[in-house]
DNA sequence: TAGATTGTTAATCGATTAACAATC
DNA sequence: TAGATTGTTAATCGATTAACAATC
């Protein structure tokens, strides 16, 4: 991954995981070729878009040709860095870290993989969810050490996710996928993927009624 | 709501949620005005950026003084559609759908209510999650119809969700806050709020691999 | 009043779309 | 070869930032 590369701006990166599910559909129903053109009007995108995101990373179609489905899944797949299995923890185990543990849709699917949950509750400490115990989160610095964790979902109350972020990182997690309402001010070299479900909602409902006239 | 307004932009609508939070957590510790510059060093963009944010809407400040925050955080919630009680659905009673039933942080907080969940798995209709009883999906739109429900969550496997959105929209549902990994192609009238979980954690993969150089 | 800070216009920057020569 | 479609440059569009007159 030695970076030649030019930086690519974020509105591409989004992008990305979406083409990586229509060519996905695509593969399965075997479909083996597709032009920008047909996958424009699919995707309801331009076909000028499509080729300028994918020519970031290289020439991937063929004039006169287009995409090779398969081809091209593998190598966005590879962008992506689903290349390789990613092995995660989910730090909170309350309703919403036992449902990412549950979630098919990307444990199992793409590579990820739940390896070890934590809570300070000890209702929670001990339990199994989809075969993950949830430890206790005193071993937390243990475990990310000795197993080389890099990638960490928060599922904690906004008031002790940024000081547990913190420490985190000095532990060697590089990249968070936050669920809590909380902006973490992390070094440079740390990544922070937000959902903000309450955020979205609210966007969610401006919208409506704005569409209410 | 007499649209005179002009058309606002997503990145705008993308950004009030967050201003909503900052001015909460201002609002808490008993600040009772910002200016644009203290509150962007805050919120780490521009202070003009902020002015032309909230220009769209009106004129909440003032020369000389700045915003008082009581009031832009009572004018943003209400543009967002937090100043009457919205109630909602809950598509989909599985593990995330639970996850949300469950989740304080747009539950209770802002005005959002969770009436009622449903499902098509036996082993669920009839149990309750937070107080929220999960009922037959035959019974769907007789809810929907009979309540008035205008939001709805989906967090129905991928197969499922566009057809049963579909129906809904025809028994008046306006906004899906959609979890399903798929693109619902519904008239104009309704609203999508995609939260793609699976999408967001692979744009992290992305960034982690791409700052390791 | 003088200082501060908005609201708003103008300038810049970046992202999207269009166009077309290259080439399979 | 002729037709199709890419890769890429140029044109357009929109969003962000800078600047400053208005005004509290």
């Amino acid at each position: 991954m030695t970076s030649t590369e030019k930086n690519i701006s974020p509105a591409v990166i989004k992008r990305l995981p979406r083409y990586y599910r229509y060519l996905g559909a695509l593969k399965q129903r075997n479909i083996t070729r597709i032009s920008s053109k047909e996958l424009s009007e699919r995707m309801k995108v331009t076909a000028s878009q499509i080729r300028q995101d994918l020519n970031n990373f290289g020439g991937f179609g063929q004039q006169g040709y287009g995409y090779n489905v398969e081809n091209l899944y593998t190598e966005i797949g590879k962008i992506l860095g689903l290349d390789k299995s990613n092995e995660m923890i989910i730090v909170g185990s309350g309703n919403l870290g036992q449902a990412l543990a549950n979630y098919r849709d990307f444990n199992e699917s793409f590579g990820y993989k739940v390896v070890a949950m934590f809570d300070v509750n000890p209702k929670l400490i001990g339990i199994t969810v989809n075969g993950v115990e949830v430890r206790d989160i005193d071993d937390l610095e243990d475990f990310i050490k000795h197993n080389d964790i890099k990638i960490a979902a928060l599922t904690l109350p906004q008031d002790q996710a940024p000081k547990i972020a913190k420490s985190m990182v000095n532990w060697g997690i590089k990249g968070f996928w936050n669920f809590a309402p909380v902006d973490l001010t992390l070094p440079e070299s740390v990544t922070v993927e937000n959902v903000h479900l309450a955020e979205s909602l609210m966007t969610l409902t401006y919208n409506i009624r704005s569409r209410e006239e």
